[in-house]
DNA sequence: AAGCCGGGGGC
DNA sequence: GCCCCAGGCTT
């Protein structure tokens, strides 16, 4: 380690003055920061706070959250995205009732070897909750110190992200209190001053005198990072099937896209009125009413859905397929993903 | 190393 | 449109 802390010293001492008030900060439990480190996995902060206070009044406690309803735990994740990282959450969190005793493992090591955690969360954990002396290095932390060393290697390899891990590691300050907030400050100058969209705010920041892209005038253009590969577009067609007030829904399979969460029926490509009435027969199904046609396209990360859908007032079924069912017209109890937002706006 | 896995906000 | 986001898992 290093022997003088230049970077450590600048940067919590803004942290102390200028540090969003989040609620995951005022709190040493880990299971609280692990919730929240989990739900910020590839989400804005704003995106977060609202799940976040939900999720601990329904699971106060790590026990709560393993012995949840995983259909229930699912709709309390609904529209969070990234439906994973809950069924490892509660996989995790049954891990530490079963082997640990109901209390999370203290090192960086036990943390990883839990579901979801991987190098970055148990850092974060690490270091917030127990104040480990260990680097957490995600996106805000790589734009970092892209800039900090004017370093222009591409960001997504790995290679790259481990040499920023060690040179974050000459960098932190020891065990204890510094290191419960060290992390925290590198992404909160990475989300504020040091972010990605709009030119760094480098007059107001406390390293630019350290910072090499600010003095060669590069910081706009880190950090560097490969182009990303197109995304393939699929064509469905969504069938919002209604009866006495309820609308048919399916659970879709357990792995893969938006797995174990519920849909509305659908099938590939686009349909018209005659192809749609032919599809309901083979499944069926009785239309009574044609009440609409409308459009919708749902972007996800590697793939576009293009839907059309028809709402048709239905027949009440005698026989449903497997895993169909009739779901109350409020979608209470079924974690519907936002794709289908479009189509639960007309129940 | 590359692909898969959501959703939304900012520009 | 395109960017990115307090990434991890699988192959």
């Amino acid at each position: 380690m290093k022997e003088s802390y230049e970077i450590a010293q600048p940067l919590l001492a803004w942290y102390r003055q200028n540090a969003r008030d989040l609620p995951w900060r005022h709190t040493q439990d880990p299971y609280a920061i692990w919730v929240s480190e989990i739900m910020l996995q590839q989400t804005r902060v704003a995106a977060v706070l609202g799940y976040y206070a939900r999720f601990l009044t329904a699971l106060p406690t790590v026990a709560d959250l393993a012995a949840m309803d995983e259909d229930k735990l699912m709709k309390l994740w609904q529209g969070l995205g990234y439906y994973s990282r809950a069924r490892n959450l509660q996989k995790a969190a049954q891990t530490v009732m079963a082997d640990h005793g109901g209390q999370f493992p203290q090192s960086v090591e036990g943390l990883k070897a839990l579901a979801g955690i991987g190098d970055y969360t148990a850092g974060a954990i690490g270091s917030a909750a127990f104040g480990l002396q260990t680097a957490a290095v995600d996106g805000n932390v790589l734009r970092v110190v892209s800039r900090l060393l004017d370093c222009h290697h591409d960001i997504t390899l790995p290679a790259t992200k481990k040499e920023f891990t060690a040179w974050i590691e000459e960098q932190l300050p020891p065990a204890g209190d510094d290191m419960r907030q060290f992390n925290q400050a590198v992404m909160e100058l990475g989300a504020t001053l040091c972010g990605p969209n709009a030119a760094p705010q480098c007059a107001g920041c406390p390293l630019q005198g350290q910072c090499l892209a600010h003095s060669r005038g590069t910081a706009e253009k880190l950090p560097v990072k490969a182009p990303k590969k197109p995304r393939r577009k699929e064509e469905r067609t969504v069938f919002v099937l209604t009866c006495n007030g309820k609308v048919l829904l399916r659970k879709r399979p357990a792995t893969g896209l938006l797995a174990k969460l519920w849909e509305f029926p659908n099938v590939e490509g686009h349909m018209d009125e005659t192809a749609v009435a032919q599809q309901l027969q083979s499944w069926g199904i009785t239309p009574v009413q044609w009440q609409k046609r409308l459009t919708a396209t749902h972007i996800f990360t590697h793939v576009e859905w293009d839907m059309v859908g028809y709402c048709v007032e239905v027949a009440d079924v005698d026989a449903l397929p497997k895993s169909w069912v009739w779901a109350d017209g409020a979608l209470h109890d079924h974690a519907v993903p936002s794709a289908f937002g479009r189509f639960v706006e007309t129940l």
